[in-house]
DNA sequence: TTTTGAGTTGTTCGA
DNA sequence: GTCGAACAACTCAAA
């Protein structure tokens, strides 16, 4: 053990990539370059993650794209991708068996299935777990008793009190790396391409001039503008979060520097909204590492058995984008077509399917995971608790989104609606978020007959809101 | 141990 | 149109 370290060169080591494609400010990397002289980069293509119910289409396309693009910047450099197939710790141990490799270093990650594959790895095989899909990793940010936190104001606070990140801690990419060698890999599989022309080109390259798009145009007004459906107000960072294609410790420290930025004081406010939401995504990191149990159901044992209704029709109309609801239906549009969705219409469409359609909240977790590209078992899990009310430091169960109110308010010229749900485009602004209220005649005048161009209302929002507090007040009042 | 202040993102109703 | 209160207590975190 003590040879590789004293002789980098006397072996090799594995570079095992899992959602860290990238090769900036990758600590595994860093660590496998300074084990050895020779160092292999693989992917192992794991069934159990490609053929698993909260798998998507998308997100594996996106990620086949994004280790092309990590393949093509390997060789500029190099080094070229190892692609292996196969359950992980067997993979590894043939790779390992056939480089020599003295070490096998990868980034850390908390989910439930990947805590499980890694710790399988470490009984057979020197796996090295070294940096974070989190700034912090779970653990290092606890109350005084030592134990986790489970709402996220002192959770934020405890967090920003630990020494920040800077510039300095940023590892910048290799300029060259070592010749993997003669290691045998398969092909990426043709997965249906990730659409051309698609607004989330994968990569790392793409990652960073997002980055600094955002940060150079939009975080100063980040505040008044992320709500805003219809306009670019957010990162659209998610997608390259989730894969790594960013590391979190770069997103912390362009928030942080926009943050200081003394020509802009009235910026501020932008920057620390949106390292705001990088430390949410930490919390649910942090919540799922320390109770795994989120994954199968509530959080809160009081809202364990809400009397579900579970209409599969109804479920269907969700899913589909044919609730009657514009606002609902122009995002689960978005969402099949792009495999994104604004994070204000993912609370106005998981409001609407676990309180209005009165679905279990896991239903529309799972959908989620199979459509977006960001899809992330800890923060989707976390969006959908605190909706449904049942998470930590969750929204109160009465609070109930009203989606024409929330369409009127975030989509005020309607230009969302009438983007993704063309058979509106006639409809007046005034009546966009609720053509139901259109009488026949203007119907037919504006080209949007209700029933046959655009659906009526699946539910009526009044009823169903009474209904969904019902159902939550027999859940509370159930015995455990 | 007890106490106290606080808790992402809303809606509705009535004054 | 605007504003504040009610919604329902509860649990957490920290002093």
């Amino acid at each position: 053990m003590s040879d590789a370290r004293q002789d980098p060169a006397a072996g090799a080591a594995i570079w095992w990539i899992r959602r860290d494609l990238r090769l900036a400010d990758n600590d595994a990397l860093a660590a496998a370059l300074a084990h050895a002289r020779r160092v292999v980069p693989v992917f192992v293509l794991d069934p159990a993650l490609l053929n698993s119910p909260y798998a998507g289409s998308q997100r594996i396309a996106f990620m086949l794209a994004g280790l092309r693009a990590l393949d093509a910047d390997l060789r500029a450099r190099g080094s070229r991708l190892i692609v292996r197939r196969g359950r992980p710790v067997e993979a590894l141990a043939r790779l390992a068996a056939e480089t020599g490799a003295s070490a096998i270093f990868a980034e850390e990650d908390y989910s439930t299935y990947a805590k499980r594959r890694d710790d399988e790895v470490l009984i057979h095989l020197p796996l090295r777990l070294v940096g974070s899909t989190a700034v912090r990793p779970p653990g290092t940010v606890l109350k005084r008793d030592g134990t986790p936190f489970t709402v996220f104001t002192p959770f934020s606070r405890a967090w920003l009190a630990q020494p920040l990140p800077d510039e300095a801690d940023l590892r910048p990419a290799p300029d060259v790396l070592p010749d993997p060698g003669n290691v045998a890999g398969e092909p990426l599989p043709d997965a249906p391409p990730y659409s051309p022309g698609a607004p989330f080109p994968p990569g790392e390259a793409e990652a960073h001039r997002r980055l600094r798009r955002f940060v150079a145009e939009r975080i100063d007004a980040y505040s008044e503008r992320r709500d805003r459906v219809d306009l670019d107000g957010t990162s659209q960072l998610s997608p390259y979060l989730r894969w790594g294609m960013l590391s979190p410790r770069a997103a912390v420290v362009a928030a942080l520097t926009a943050q200081r930025d003394p020509s802009d004081p009235a910026g501020r406010q932008g920057a620390t909204a949106w390292l705001n939401e990088l430390i949410w995504r930490e919390f649910y990191i942090h919540i799922l590492d320390h109770f795994p149990h989120v994954l199968r159901g509530s959080f809160k044992p009081a809202l364990r058995d809400v009397p579900w209704q579970n209409d599969p029709a109804d479920f269907a109309a969700w899913r589909d984008g044919r609730t009657g609801y514009p606002i609902v239906d122009a995002a689960m549009r978005q969402l099949a077509e792009v495999g994104w969705m604004h994070n204000r219409a993912r609370m106005i469409v998981a409001s609407f399917l676990v309180k209005d359609l009165l679905i279990d909240w896991r239903w529309g977790e799972r959908w989620f995971m199979q459509r977006l590209l960001d899809g992330d078992p800890a923060a989707n899990n976390g969006g959908w608790q605190w909706t449904a009310g049942t998470g930590t430091d969750a929204a109160p169960y009465f609070r109930v989104f009203n989606p024409t109110t929330q369409g009127q308010k975030f989509d005020p010229e309607g230009a969302y609606v009438r983007r993704w749900l063309p058979e509106l485009a006639g409809v007046p602004l005034e009546r966009l978020h609720e053509p139901w209220r259109m009488p026949a005649a203007e119907q037919r005048a504006v080209g949007c007959v209700l029933g046959r161009d655009y659906p009526y209302p699946v539910v009526d929002h009044a009823l169903a809101r009474e209904r969904a507090l019902a159902a939550y007040g027999a859940a509370k009042k159930r015995p455990l």
